[in-house]
DNA sequence: TGATAAAGTCAATAATACTGACATAACGCA
DNA sequence: TGCGTTATGTCAGTATTATTGACTTTATCA
């Protein structure tokens, strides 16, 4: 490592952005910027009865639709158990439908029905309206190295499962 | 609004970045990497009998040494019974100090003990170790767009908090 | 002096997670 | 065919973090 108290010009630019406070400031930004994130959709969540595990189950079962309970699961790092609650309230509400696999019949596909996906626009019209502002305010060149840095915060193996996802 | 179905080669820079696609795909880039910036002081903490609560409260009486309780209690967001059970474990044993505002007698001013301090050393480092890779393997640029977006998605009450905080 | 403010506490409740144990149905191989 | 495994679902008990409501103590200030 460079001399701290005393930083070449040559190392300065490395320097500069990995001082202690300003990588403080980046964990708090972090969790400031989570908590706004979040904000919107909980408060929708209110009128209802359900709360923020509702909502991740219900993105994702939007976002990668037909996927198993098992993949579910290893997308939320929950426990079975702990799904289950949530994933029993959506279907016995009509939010959610769970057919029988088709190929392998112990497995179960999940899908929104009609009124999950009115829920799940409700939900996600509130937080891409924020983001929206947040790329239109920041602009492109932002938005890439903001993803960028998201990624790279990202545990190894949630960003390969993540990439494993897509490829679906 | 530019056509949505047309866009000319002037908005489609704009329109490039704006899609529902690209937005929801920030979303989950914001759930998944706050899941991983929070997972190793989590792991730490259940070698106390501490929680990610008794961390916030650590983490921001560090930053803003000497600050009131009802301070913490509007930058966590939370009530003040949510807060005491943290808080007053944390003085029990020894990581915090409440001392009595010169000012007004009726305040506290929370400070970190030695031990405190030990503490908020080990949940940090894991933290800055993890932002400072990210970082680097981002580059500065990306961590500049990184920042700026995060701010954009707070809310403006936080925002605004914040810098006061900043300022004093 | 009396209203207000800061802090602290007790009680009841809710949401989300956990571990452990067990049941059912279906798959797949020997 | 039968047995081990897998996918799903469930019951029970517990922990953490949060909530609302009600109340007390102490100190400030008009």
């Amino acid at each position: 490592m460079a001399n701290r108290n005393h930083p070449t010009p040559n190392t300065m630019d490395v320097m500069l952005f990995l001082t202690d406070d300003q990588l403080l400031q980046g964990i708090e930004l972090m969790y400031f910027a989570y908590k706004g994130f979040t904000s919107d959709p909980d408060r929708i969540l209110q009128n209802y009865t359900y709360g923020r595990a509702h909502h991740r189950a219900i993105h994702f079962i939007n976002r990668h639709k037909g996927l198993r309970v098992n993949d579910l699961l290893d997308i939320l790092g929950i426990t079975k158990q702990s799904l289950n609650r949530v994933l029993r309230q959506l279907i016995n509400d009509g939010l959610v439908e769970s057919r029988v696999g088709r190929q392998d019949k112990r497995e179960r596909n999940l899908f929104l029905t009609e009124k999950g996906v009115t829920l799940e626009r409700e939900l996600s019209d509130a937080q891409r309206k924020r983001m929206r502002a947040a790329y239109r305010a920041a602009g492109p060149d932002a938005v890439q190295g903001f993803r960028l840095v998201l990624e790279k915060i990202m545990d190894g193996e949630t960003r390969q499962r993540l990439q494993g996802i897509k490829q679906q």
